[in-house]
DNA sequence: CTGAATCCTTGCCGATACTG
DNA sequence: CAGTATCGGCAAGGATTCAG
């Protein structure tokens, strides 16, 4: 990650920095309008009014600021159309294509155990 | 799921109940607190207190609001010891432990971009 | 069409106190 | 020790407006 001048083993500074770090993309990541857009995105390149769409009830505050979160991580790409009206379109890089794998993932894991879900549920509220 | 009386195909409406249920799901699981729990739980058994311990800054009541949540879907059990002082153990229970290896994954995930992503961030802030 | 900025409301979340 | 309830601050997030 880091080139150290005096040794190759990290240290315990550097250990905490990446476990704070690792925390913060955590945090960035793991959250319901970020997995939603990652999601919608796939292999797809999509306009920004496009995702709009795709995303069920996000709000355009939410898109952008999630889609500002995803370019700052690397995780999506942004291309600007120089055009009138403008044209913005997204697109997944490779470390978010891979992220989009584990979101698919929990999405087959939801739909797998709906039934056992819903049960539960009654269970418990009554 | 559930048994129709006169058709085996679902129709619209258990279409649209379905995915409103997964989404309803997947909001509650898609959360910072209630992801950190389930890969603290992992394949232990936990005391309410070991996990507040054991989930980095986490509150009481994030806990206790996250393990209802928990408990209500399924995914975790609670076991109490009806001794004095009480003594109340938390299990993931298959679904949960299903879904725990998924978030096994983003954690995989998020080590092997950290330094993707650290250099993304740095490029971004310029 | 996108996006930034503003206001304003809602609800999250932490702190605290109290029960069993 | 574990859980519930209450209160209050503050940040998330919605609606709207303006700009490019």
């Amino acid at each position: 990650m880091v080139t150290k001048q005096f040794s190759g083993l990290p240290d315990e500074a550097d250990l905490r920095r990446a476990d704070s770090l690792a925390r913060e993309i955590f945090s960035d990541v793991a959250n319901k309008w970020a997995l939603l857009i990652i999601e919608a995105l796939g292999e797809r390149t999509l306009r920004f009014s496009e995702l709009r769409d795709e995303v069920e009830g996000i709000s355009h505050k939410m898109l952008t600021q999630n889609l500002r979160m995803l370019e700052r991580n690397g995780l999506a790409e942004r291309k600007v159309h120089p055009t009138v009206p403008p044209r913005v379109e997204y697109t997944l890089t490779e470390p978010g294509r891979a992220l989009r794998a584990t979101v698919d993932l929990i999405c087959d894991w939801t739909h797998r155990y709906l039934g056992h879900i819903e049960g539960a549920r009654r269970r418990f509220d009554s």
